[in-house]
DNA sequence: GAGGGATGTTAATGCTCACTAACAACCGTG
DNA sequence: CACGGTTGTTAGTGAGCATTAACATCCCTC
């Protein structure tokens, strides 16, 4: 093998790419920037990756499937429903603190995947609703699954909207601050308006 | 004159640009793009605007001012600190459902502003969050202003999701879910962790 | 210590794209 | 009906960029 066989140099990359990618876009965003960053030069990507696309396709499906994973574990660890959802959303939380360049690239460049890279992330995202709109059907039974879908997005937003509003706040206050308003948002007396 | 007076052809211009740029984002479309969505050819563009990046400048100014305004006119006429606020969430979300593609280029694009243009959208944002944190002041005293425009942010993040979730709920519905869902965000018992 | 795979480098290559130039058609006004 | 301003068209032009080619190192293994 070459130097070293620990993909180092490619985990590199795609750190950087993440960081690239959510701050100018993943068009705004040149290979060789992407060489530069991690101290190489352009075309030594194409050691690590067949091209762009698929870096940001790695990129993304690795942030889904880690949100999706980690959902999957908080609900069956929980212990009943009101704790699955305190889990869901302290775990949503603290990825969207740790890591707001994922956040953003994740609901940004969606567009820009292949389709077979597009396909598998939506699947992965879809999951990791239904994870959440399971819990919610819980509390709040009577409540159609097609309105718990559209609270559940809204949330992510919410808790995405802190790259927005980046270092206002210490992060322990943020994180409370989320976790209530999330919280409120979802159990809203009246989440579910009336069915017609 | 030529033709008509009417900025029609300008304005039809701006449209298109809008619906493009949430659709592909500001550098996946092309000028020709943007010429052929208004049945003419790439350069009778530049008869109009002075350039791309000017034509990305209008759309967003012209956002955060109908927003600012919207909201400046809405609490001046609110009859009390909850009026107000009921008025700004309506405001809000009537704007985020009519004009999905305004509200997704709004807050994916400003990267690609000129500076001045980019100070320009700031400060109208800047304003429009103030007008919100005013009224929230009033409504939940003590708590800090850097709390409420954390709060306010997320909120908006709230609010601004619809374009992700489209076409999940009739509109009338999706606009009473969020109403409650971001009015019980902001008015959660606990918006303000206890100032450490 | 020679061979070979992994990883890098620099120099093409070919495409897309914003913007400009040169020229045409239209239309209201004198 | 000629003029001029407005708006449009087609053909550059030059830059940026993803990707590939050809060539150089390095280091592990035998």
């Amino acid at each position: 093998m070459g130097p070293r066989p620990t993909g180092e140099r490619r985990t590199a990359i795609l750190g950087a790419a993440a960081e690239l990618f959510a701050e100018r876009g993943y068009r705004g965003v040149s290979i060789d920037d992407l060489g530069r960053a991690v101290g190489t030069t352009g075309p030594a990507l194409y050691r690590h990756f067949p091209g762009k696309r698929a870096l940001l396709g790695e990129v993304l499906v690795d942030i889904s499937d880690r949100l999706a994973r980690q959902g999957a574990e908080l609900v069956a660890d929980a212990a009943d429903a009101d704790g699955a959802l305190e889990s869901l959303l302290r775990g949503h939380i603290a990825f969207a603190l740790d890591e707001p360049a994922l956040i953003t690239v994740h609901d940004r460049e969606l567009g820009n995947l292949t389709d077979a890279d597009r396909r598998r992330v939506r699947r992965l995202q879809r999951g990791y609703v239904e994870e959440w709109v399971g819990v919610l059907a819980e509390l709040r039974p009577g409540v159609s699954p097609t309105v718990l879908r559209a609270a559940v997005h809204a949330v992510f937003g919410l808790l995405n909207s802190t790259p927005h509003s980046r270092g206002d706040l210490p992060r322990p206050h943020m994180a409370e601050l989320l976790l209530s308003m999330g919280r409120a948002a979802l159990t809203a007396p009246d989440t579910a308006p009336s069915p017609v």
